[in-house]
DNA sequence: CTAAACTTTCAATAATAATTGAAACAATAT
DNA sequence: ATATTGTTTCAATTATTATTGAAAGTTTAG
């Protein structure tokens, strides 16, 4: 297969993945063509390969660069800004997992923690606010494990990642 | 709080949750109020409580079985089809991954597999060929490891997921 | 067999989300 | 000061995805 062949299946490929997440299919598609990009490209050089438009580049880079895996690099005498993603794929993984965290997780904790406490309600028999409870009860304890299982994968350095944790899970295969 | 406000704020809450997932509004919200309710609600049950259409609460009860989180409950000399969810969320949270790893993981994991062999291509410099053929590389080690991963906690029993891995990924807080 | 009770499908419609492109804005060089 | 080169914003448009509802399909009872 051709470079450039490899290259645009890769941008679709991610682009798709990126829609199964809650990400837009250009924001993937960008970080996707910057990732395999050896070095850093313009907004004119992402509107060109993509063919969309510079506001949908505009939007998409700095979204990338809230999550954290895009940044912008100035060249001395340029005027433009070029952008370049995150190649080290454990840390893009542990940004996106963090950037998930916050928009996913905190939700509905909030949400689990709000409906904690529910009063012994008139016309509801007791067995089922209990039942309720009980669910909500499960469902908070597991968030919360999930909460610490994500920051411990956050604070973990990529070495402990890969070594450690690698091992640990895959003990026999 | 009343029982009743609590069940609509935890169903809102599930849908939003849903959304960021790739999971559609209703079929989260559907899991979320057979989640809650003691027993097996009907068709007519999830239309009149989600207000919401009976095609609608069809597909979206079907979804949910194909993910198998929810089970279709036939009562002795009933006519109607009654549905109730899994309510071990762990093993909720189990179903989930195994779903998701087959939708997200294998489509990626395919296009990786199929672009990791790119020709020396003329017109690109070796370096921009070998800089692509590394981030695939790391890219592909990386998604097998998270397949890995995904595997050992869909094979995983609930005892061994809670007690060993939370101690496990929490040990000093 | 036919009616009744219920489920499933799917083309049409509505709701939501992404994208464009032009105008406003900012920075630098002359 | 103003022309040039670039960035950012946002209302309008387009594309995508979800939802409806009526028709077709099933199953059981009589």
């Amino acid at each position: 297969m051709q470079l450039d062949e490899a290259k645009s299946k890769f941008i679709e490929g991610w682009g798709t993945l990126g829609s199964a997440w809650g990400v837009s299919r250009t924001m993937a598609q960008v970080h996707a063509l910057l990732l395999v990009s050896p070095g850093a490209l313009s907004t004119e050089d992402l509107m060109e390969q993509l063919q969309i438009s510079r506001g949908n580049a505009n939007m998409n880079v700095r979204a990338l660069m809230d999550w954290g895996i895009v940044r912008k690099e100035l060249r001395p005498g340029e005027r433009r800004e070029f952008f370049s993603a995150e190649k080290d794929i454990h840390r893009v993984a542990t940004l996106i997992l963090k950037e998930r965290r916050k928009r996913e997780l905190e939700p509905i904790m909030r949400v689990l923690s709000e409906i904690k406490q529910v009063e012994p309600t008139p016309g509801a028999t007791s067995e089922e606010t209990e039942s309720f409870t009980k669910m909500i009860d499960s469902i908070h304890s597991f968030a919360e494990f999930a909460d610490g299982a994500a920051s411990t994968l956050i604070k973990a350095d990529e070495n402990w990642f890969l070594s450690t944790f690698m091992k640990l899970m895959r003990p026999s295969q």
